[in-house]
DNA sequence: GCCCTGCTGATACCGAATATCATCATTGCG
DNA sequence: CGCAATGATGATATTCGGTATCAGCAGGGC
């Protein structure tokens, strides 16, 4: 179902050249977890961080050809399970990921290049929180996702 | 702020004796655009109908041994395509439908008892537009789900 | 009733994701 | 430092949700 996917590569968004800093900063966090700090798990934070834009399990895999796909999966799962990578749901329902700057926010999804920029100071969670109560509800928590175009795709 | 309105399905979750009016009425739209009145469709919107909270198409096959899995895949797909049939997305990821109402609304999920409540008028948009322009987006729509517990499932 | 065409459904197929399991490598500990 | 415990890896098999195929069927306009 949900076929017709959006794009896939345009010209600008390049990955970006991955920091070490950031690797470095998520293999810690995960250390004091418990989780050890190993060769194909820092390649696979690695190419994430390189990612442009939300990517699919298969495009790490594809950047990754020498990590077994097996490890790509469960180093993924890991990373969002430790919320290291947030879920970004495409509109046509498509599930990708991205690495989380921490913290609480949402994303603006531009349906032209695929890009997602962070919506931070946005406070919908009041105003649901007083939706949910008026409807007999008690609130723990929300999804959204925002989908648009980007300033550079409105005028090109 | 608006004053959200629920429309609860069922007092309790049990699949609903389905109503033929509605099945009626889903397939007149269906005619109305050119599809045909058939059994096996006629089917699948009756279960879907009956069902008290938000399904998976596996489901549906479950519930109708006597339709073709593809036929039950393509009935699901047309009414979400056509706007009977919205898309909910659980807290963990997973994709599962529900008879929609009409109008644009979003989905109270109790997370206990599985049951969707629609939440009407909770006016996010404006909230969204302002949000999203001030990050120099363009604005096209959003997806939204509010996740909890029901009344039913905090005080039993 | 007839015919066109959309619809059906058994089956094959596909791709994403997970389970398995022998082997490897990290890390805590003596 | 070196060793053992155990978590991690990766090739492979498998599962599972969903789609493509296609011959035959049936709705509905005539």
């Amino acid at each position: 179902m949900a076929v017709a996917s959006v794009v896939r590569h345009t010209g600008h968004n390049h990955p970006r050249p991955p920091s070490a800093a950031v690797v470095d900063d998520i293999v810690r966090r995960l250390s004091r977890q418990g989780y050890r700090d190993t060769e194909p798990r820092r390649l696979v934070i690695s190419a994430a961080a390189a990612q442009g834009r939300p990517f699919t399990a298969e495009e790490l895999c594809a950047a990754l050809p020498c990590v077994g796909r097996a490890t790509v999966y469960r180093g993924l799962r890991l990373l969002v399970e430790t919320n290291q990578v947030c879920r970004v749901l495409l509109e046509d329902g498509e599930m990708r990921y991205q690495l989380s700057r921490g913290g609480h926010h949402h994303h603006l999804l531009c349906g032209a290049c695929g890009i997602a920029a962070d919506l931070e100071d946005c406070d919908v969670e009041g105003m649901l929180q007083n939706a949910a109560r008026a409807a007999g509800f008690q609130m723990n928590g929300h999804w959204l996702e925002v989908y648009g175009r980007c300033g550079d795709c409105v005028r090109p």
